[in-house]
DNA sequence: CAGTCGACTGACACGCGTGTCATATTGTGC
DNA sequence: GCACAATATGACACGCGTGTCAGTCGACTG
């Protein structure tokens, strides 16, 4: 076997590896017996643990940066709501491609170690600041709701975390445009309908 | 110091070493020397670390998992929109009040042990069932939007717990009402307003 | 066939953190 | 101020997983 396609392989083996089990738990022991290689082996093409946990995640955390377009309210080939629901179908479904890393991204990537922690949590403050801008630029063109555009984009977040999060978990299949429609519509109108009943405060 | 104070400082300082490092990060050593005892102590008071942990989160699970009241459509007095907001109101106030241990169990408390993992992800699946079929429920009285009340559900849980795990995280100040008059209005009618113009295919 | 080189091996040493236990200290009743 | 219990101590042994490195193997080369 060729040296990229080994690491290849030992990428994958060690992804499935850090997804069934977490970071902490699997240990280098079950990443190269998996593979079938020695345990030096694996020193050959890894610096160490944390070096291997992050390649993967930084892989998807990558491709899901590039994947976030800014809404253009210009366009007139695509509304708006258009532009919103594809930068939803994007990170879903690179989210749903590779569900094992998934699995490690929403549940194992925080509490590796404090760098990693910060360098994740730097993203995801990256993802909320553009989310934050987009929605303040909405307000201003009348296409969001009035409010705290940073809670906004917190539940926002949020929302899609939890639902990518329990899909991958459960191993459930869950059809993609099921997700994204059911996802925008809840950004969009929301879940209740107690309108007009509702005796408490207004917010803002 | 008398038995159950020792306890309950132990417990303190334990949950606020827990909070700032993480699980596995967190030493015995470092709970034993905060809390100015002997190691030997610590184990005269509770039977390991994984023990002192659970009992830290346990307590606040249970807290929550009281302080949800079913909504009753019936009630002359208060109307189903007030009750939902009580609800995210009693949750909030729990996880804001001791924000050490809202953020252990938001970010550490999965991946700490495989029999732990799935005591709290049956919590979580507790919680998010009976929001299915609160919503289910509310389908049926025309409270709630049509739709996957599954998917409904994770996305609501999904938007409050990022909400308080980066209000938590970053150790910000934020105003309790400002958050659920917040997440109140986000579940009720979205964040989006781009009704109409959207050329994508309707949900359901 | 000897020589060289890159890939692979796995026994082992090391560090680290946990949990124990024999001992010391403090507190209490008489 | 003694006896005895309750509480606390911290050096230590143990387990465990990581990362290393001296050495093997086979392929290719002149």
């Amino acid at each position: 076997m060729g040296k990229p396609e080994r690491r290849q392989q030992i990428l994958t083996v060690a992804r499935d590896v850090f997804s069934r089990r977490g970071y902490h738990a699997a240990k280098i022991e079950d990443i190269v017996t998996t593979a079938g290689i020695a345990r030096g082996t694996f020193y050959l093409y890894f610096q160490d643990k944390r070096a291997i946990f992050e390649e993967i995640v930084d892989r998807t955390i990558a491709r899901l940066g590039m994947s976030i377009v800014r809404v253009d309210p210009s366009d007139a080939a695509r509304t708006v709501g258009d532009q919103i629901r594809d930068n939803i179908r994007r990170v879903v479904t690179i989210l749903l491609e590779d569900r094992a890393t998934t699995k490690i991204l929403l549940s194992d990537a925080l509490g590796v170690d404090p760098a990693f922690d910060r360098k994740l949590l730097a993203f995801y403050d990256e993802l909320s600041s553009m989310l934050e801008q987009s929605l303040r630029d909405g307000q201003g063109l009348g296409v969001v709701a009035e409010g705290d555009v940073r809670l906004m984009s917190w539940l926002t977040m949020g929302a899609l975390k939890e639902a990518l999060f329990q899909i991958v978990q459960r191993g459930a299949e869950y059809d993609e445009d099921r997700l994204v429609d059911g996802a925008f519509a809840f950004f969009r109108v929301g879940c209740l309908r107690v309108d007009g009943e509702s005796a408490g405060v207004a917010q803002q």
